[in-house]
DNA sequence: GCCCAGGAGATGT
DNA sequence: ACATCTCATGGG
């Protein structure tokens, strides 16, 4: 994989990447939208302006600045070997065979402070409902970036019920004046999953799914496995086994998939999303 | 009108 | 530790 930086356009050429799917499809990122013939992506993150477009062999950042670099690498996770992860499970087939059929998709290192937000949004409720709260929720922040913590610590539980937050509105202002108040997100990157899991589930409105969700998609811990409701179907099918609640399949997984349990994970969750590989009504 | 959605929290056992 | 209920809101 080659990347080249020049006049703000920073370019990949030589890798995997299906941008519909990984920045808007796979519901792991809540920031983007589609623009201009369908190649071109659009997001604030963590207050940088960017612009994505699709290239045959890869795709380019424009409007970049070059200091941010490290930043845009690491968000797009390039540093994994995804053909690695695909043979590290074909003990698996059904999940060897989801690896394969969506070769362009990858998990994002997201800003974990935006990642916490909308996750926390996400609790029983429906992907195109939550990229609407997220959009919403970026009018109590700057130039279309999320608000900060201090920000949405300023913001009443009723502004946030008149966006349509709903129950899911106390959660917000509990989490955000928490971390105001210097609950540190980045340093629970140094901890182990567990220490880092157990921290994430004393904020308001974070049970053991959104904390996996935060952890997977933004702490870097790839072993994080978040089971919803598709999840714990295409697991009860797909992988039988004596596994009662979701904490049994969570551990399931990891059992089978270790390290790479939330790389899996992805596949697995949009080859039944998307009724890539059967998943019956049981 | 009913059921569902990338669930969490409170309560009761 | 585990089951059950409630909590807003919009879409199918």
């Amino acid at each position: 994989m080659d990347a080249v930086f020049s006049n703000g356009i920073l370019s990949f050429i030589g890798i995997k990447f299906d941008a519909r799917l990984t920045l808007i499809d796979s519901a792991q990122a809540f920031r983007w939208t589609q623009t201009e013939n369908e190649v071109c992506f659009r997001a604030v993150i963590d207050g940088r302006k960017v612009a994505l477009v699709q290239q045959k062999d890869g795709f380019s950042l424009h409007g970049i600045d070059e200091e941010d670099i490290p930043f845009w690498w690491s968000y797009f996770d390039l540093d994994r070997d995804y053909d690695a992860v695909v043979n590290s499970c074909t003990a698996y087939p059904t999940a060897h065979r989801a690896m394969k059929l969506l070769p362009g998709l990858r998990v994002l290192n997201q800003p974990p402070w935006e990642t916490l937000l909308t996750f926390i949004l996400s609790a029983n409720n429906n992907v195109s409902r939550i990229r609407k709260l997220v959009s919403q929720l970026d009018t109590f922040g700057t130039n279309g970036a999320a608000p900060t913590p201090e920000q949405l610590a300023a913001v009443s539980e009723e502004q946030l019920r008149a966006i349509g937050c709903g129950y899911r509105a106390p959660y917000l202002v509990k989490t955000a004046q928490t971390v105001k108040d210097g609950f540190s997100l980045d340093e629970l990157r140094q901890l182990s999953y567990d220490d880092a899991h157990k921290k994430l589930l004393t904020l308001s409105g974070v049970g053991d799914k959104v904390a996996d969700c935060v952890q997977l998609f933004s702490l870097g811990h790839s072993e994080a496995f978040p089971v919803d409701v598709w999840v714990e179907r295409l697991m009860r099918q797909w992988f039988p086994s004596d596994a009662k609640g979701k904490r049994a399949i969570v551990r399931q997984a990891r059992d089978m998939f270790g390290k790479n349990a939330g790389i899996v994970q992805q596949s697995l969750f949009h080859c039944a999303r998307l009724g890539l590989i059967e998943l019956g009504t049981v």
